[in-house]
DNA sequence: TTCTGTTTTAAACGTACGTTTGAAACCTCT
DNA sequence: AGAGGTTTCAAACGTACGTTTAAAACAGAA
């Protein structure tokens, strides 16, 4: 089933050691070493260090953007009566999985996406742009069928800030999680803090406007 | 006035660039060489790289920390009665400052916090629980009096929930700054964000607890 | 001025990085 | 079995980093 080929090796060790490290603390020496292949099938199977970051990425987002796109079409002649609660649940509903395995992978997903937007990979920023800003300008119209009281300019802002609060929250997890469980005795799931999340998120989008 | 001394200028470089490209990202030789001073300096001043970035905080967070202190004790009595708006607009006025040069300065503040949430340098985040957690209680309690209807476990959720909001938006706010402009043709200042910022954080601290 | 401690300087050190190389190993056809 | 293309391998390359060093420059007190 799982070929595991040099280049999928290569992957899985990366992601789970960028996820950890970052991208700039973490050297190709660790990363072939933890995927048990020669230093030099880095360059050979990507071509430099920098590709194989993007690679990493990409095998997160291309079926994730694939399934939200799939989602969105399948809403047809109904995309102006969607609502909020629809559209931020097939978000999470896709991000966050449903098995152990997956929730855990979804960690990383959001650990990367954070790093992402910190460090100054100037070229992640441009293949993010490059690939994926359709997808969302077309998230981004749905949100404004679903909020028509809320300007765009608003929403456009208000996404931003719920992305933080998500990406934030959920990149620090685990050391969260710590503080958490030894501040109030609460072991908490990523579910769990995800059904915390949402009507957090979800009042944030319907504040109202204007009301200074 | 301003000494202008050594470590001074080593200060100013770093955070500046710290900022910019993150730190493993900055080397010193890109700080020594912007502030003017030989490559030996700051092992000299400083004694290493890490001492520097924990430096680079401490000059943010003393007086930012020092000042919010200065708020929260002229409550005296009346620490039952705070709402949440008080607490988020102390939070706020000291963060942002008034005059544009603290603006400016402000924004490099949010952009080294996203840092040092994201980059794995574990020496900061001992550093910063060490140094500020007790204040960082304490602002939580008032927290939990402002908004008694909402269990504690859950508002410190929310708070990391706004942090991320905040720190997110603003960490990356030049960046998205040009976006929005791009796309709506609107110039964004620092304090018209945190004005559109405000009311997403306020309504989701006082979202409904427990409809799901 | 001379002495003493502090600061600055140019140069070098050792290390670790991403990348390249050329030969060996492997695989797949005929 | 053997040729040809692909993949792996150990080794090395060049570079850039943080840090150290030892001498020079500077400062203030005696």
């Amino acid at each position: 089933m799982t070929h595991h080929d040099t280049a999928t090796k290569l992957l899985d060790a990366a992601e789970q050691l960028f996820a950890e490290q970052g991208f700039a603390e973490t050297t190709l020496r660790a990363i072939t070493q933890k995927a048990g292949v020669n230093l030099a099938a880095v360059n050979y199977h990507f071509g430099s260090k920098e590709a194989l970051i993007q690679a990493v990425f990409q095998r997160f987002m291309d079926p994730f953007s694939e399934a939200i796109t799939k989602q969105l079409d399948q809403l047809g002649e109904h995309e102006e009566m969607v609502t909020l609660e629809w559209l931020l649940g097939v978000l999470v509903a896709l991000a966050i999985g449903n098995t152990e395995k997956e929730q855990e992978r979804a960690l990383i997903f959001f650990r990367l996406a954070g790093l992402a937007y910190t460090q100054s990979q100037d070229h992640l920023r441009r293949f993010f742009k490059q690939r994926y800003a359709a997808l969302f300008e077309r998230y981004l119209r749905l949100l404004c069928n679903a909020l028509p009281e809320i300007p765009p300019t608003e929403l456009f802002l208000r996404s931003h800030f719920a992305l933080g609060s998500v990406i934030f929250t959920l990149q620090g997890f685990t050391s969260m999680q710590q503080i958490s469980q030894q501040d109030f005795g609460n072991p908490l799931g990523l579910d769990k803090v995800v059904e915390r999340l949402l009507p957090f998120v979800v009042a944030g989008f319907r504040a109202p406007y204007g009301a200074s």
